[in-house]
DNA sequence: GCTGTTTGCGCAAACGTTGTCTCAAATCGA
DNA sequence: TCGATTTGAGACAACGTTTGCGCAAACAGC
């Protein structure tokens, strides 16, 4: 069933069925009446793709992140889902196992499909691809990690580096002075502010940050246990552990039990993102908690204020506030 | 960039450049180098959505889902989505929220949106609604839950029954007599069939089944948590418990651990679809566990089987193996 | 009743492709 | 060298919408 049949059964234009679809244009209100009976009956459903096209651009919202079984991203998407729908948009979800040659042919897969913008939570793609895309108007609204090599970009995040700070304070301030961090990747921004925020807490409380006991790999538990493992092969071991993300902390945390040690008595443990469903590890974990479904449904809002007011050329760079959560892992008694 | 202007720009017609891009149809040598050298130099990308509407069907494959943070339906989502880019499809996911009218609503926009096929964890939506696209050929496959009232299907999933039997019949090895059994709401076929398969094998083990101690609720973890309640309320209450689902037992696990009870020495506990990524639960869970990236992948495999041979109107039932795993949750001493 | 404005609706041209139908030119066999 | 065949490439009509333009009818003001 499409416009011109419907059309055709009630005598009258593609154009005026279209225009009563829409509620634009003039309509009289017996024909329309007519139409939208017409619509209920037959149950005609508008082709999005012909609209799409026509329109130039599908009302359609990309989101492409990292890996989406980490609780993080699922909660990024559900919030941008939200908006989305009530916008009557959808949305599009890829996932790029942290590959920046996929990541890069999602982002191009999506902008052929017409997207009206993106959330990206980079792994360090090179956004330079797509200006023509950028230039042409299509917002790019990054979450997490900050895009290389460009200005123009919307950003929703936390301060990465005054959270890390925040958290690193609170393990100085339960005694301890050997601190261990471990981290990502450098080029991806969550990692080096992290670490960042870390090293410039310890200097400020007078501690010099020990390179041994600061480990930047990847964001898997993998590296995590073998870091953690190394670690605590030495005599002279960290007294807490900071951990980028959650996979790390899992990892570090086999690795302690392993070695016989116990959370939080022989060593802090505390982290970034934190995700307990289940209520049943044990120790809690003490963590920066993100605000992951307002950071993806402000994303989307982003992208919505641009649809509804084209033109407009200013980038926003929203910064949302972390939760530190304090648990048992790091409450211990230390020095 | 479009197919127009680098026609122009080469003094060739749109059909060529059309005939290059997709290499169909005949080119000669020559022309086909200039424009092939000329769309990497100008970078130009086909506008899918004009040849969505041209050929009549987008290569995309719309996901629908209960819950994207549900661990179960992410590693779904993944197997599909690598079939789909092998096949350079992409993928539409939505999350209804186990709501019957967000599904119903994300269907229907999914058609609308010309997917050429839908991978569906149904929640119960009515998928007569959709008649005339089934009609029309565009596959439909069912994953997890069965579709009501409706015939003409694709199905991937575990024989639920069977499954529920073997892991009840461990708690049975295991001298267990009073079993307990949660599940969610009876009109999803995951949880009538996986009741069914309770009852069965205790029956098959002379065991009459407790009414009592067998609750119909949701699939949530708050329903897990105030059913055990009850059932640990009072003096008399069960050794062993299964779980429909992993949120169920989480649950559970948290009235059971309220009440001082102790697992599996207390009360034994198995599952539906435990996923400890983190190793970190104490004690393992012993559970059902679906192959999930599989079914997935071989969800979105049957979708391109019937897109390279249309006309197919056969529907695939496809059976896949569980695996019980055991873990000392449920390896206690009890009679 | 005459001009001037509004209203309702149809026509037709897009939107960016693909694919069928041409037809001229090139190639072939004898 | 001549007809027969193959090959290369252009014209053009789709695909299902939206929308600007135009025009007749209806309505207003005087």
């Amino acid at each position: 069933m499409q416009l011109k049949d419907l059309a055709k059964q009630l005598n009258v234009s593609v154009s005026t069925v279209s225009r009563t679809v829409n509620g634009t244009g003039r309509v009289g209100a017996k024909t329309r009446e007519r139409i939208l009976d017409a619509i209920k009956q037959t149950g005609y459903q508008p082709n999005e793709v012909a609209r799409s096209l026509k329109r130039r651009s599908a009302r359609t919202l990309g989101v492409v992140v990292a890996d989406l079984s980490n609780s993080f991203y699922s909660k990024v998407i559900k919030g941008v889902e939200k908006v989305a729908s009530e916008n009557s948009y959808n949305v599009f979800v890829c996932n790029t196992d942290e590959e920046v040659g996929k990541e890069e042919e999602y982002i191009r897969v999506l902008l052929q499909n017409q997207v009206s913008g993106l959330v990206i939570a980079t792994v360090g793609s090179d956004v330079r691809l797509f200006q023509p895309y950028i230039d042409s108007g299509i917002p790019f609204v990054f979450i997490d990690n900050l895009p290389l090599l460009e200005e123009r970009f919307n950003l929703v995040a936390i301060d990465n580096a005054k959270a890390s700070r925040s958290i690193t304070q609170h393990l100085v301030d339960q005694g301890h002075r050997k601190i261990a961090m471990m981290t990502g990747p450098l080029n991806q921004s969550t990692s080096s502010e992290r670490l960042l925020g870390f090293r410039k807490c310890l200097e400020d409380n007078g501690i010099m940050p020990e390179e041994r006991w600061i480990g930047v790999g990847t964001f898997k538990q993998e590296y995590g246990y073998r870091m953690m493992r190394e670690w605590l092969l030495n005599e002279d071991r960290p007294t807490a552990v900071l951990a980028a993300n959650d996979f790390l902390m899992y990892g570090a945390i086999k690795a302690i039990y392993e070695r016989g040690l116990k959370i939080p008595e022989d060593i802090a443990v505390a982290c970034f993102d934190a995700n307990d469903e289940t209520g049943l590890i044990s120790p809690g974990i003490t963590a920066i908690i993100q605000p992951a479904y307002e950071i993806g449904s402000i994303a989307a809002e982003i992208i919505m204020r641009r649809e509804h007011d084209k033109g407009r050329k200013q980038y926003e760079k929203i910064e949302l506030e972390p939760v530190l959560l304090l648990k048992q892992s790091s409450m211990g008694n230390k020095g």
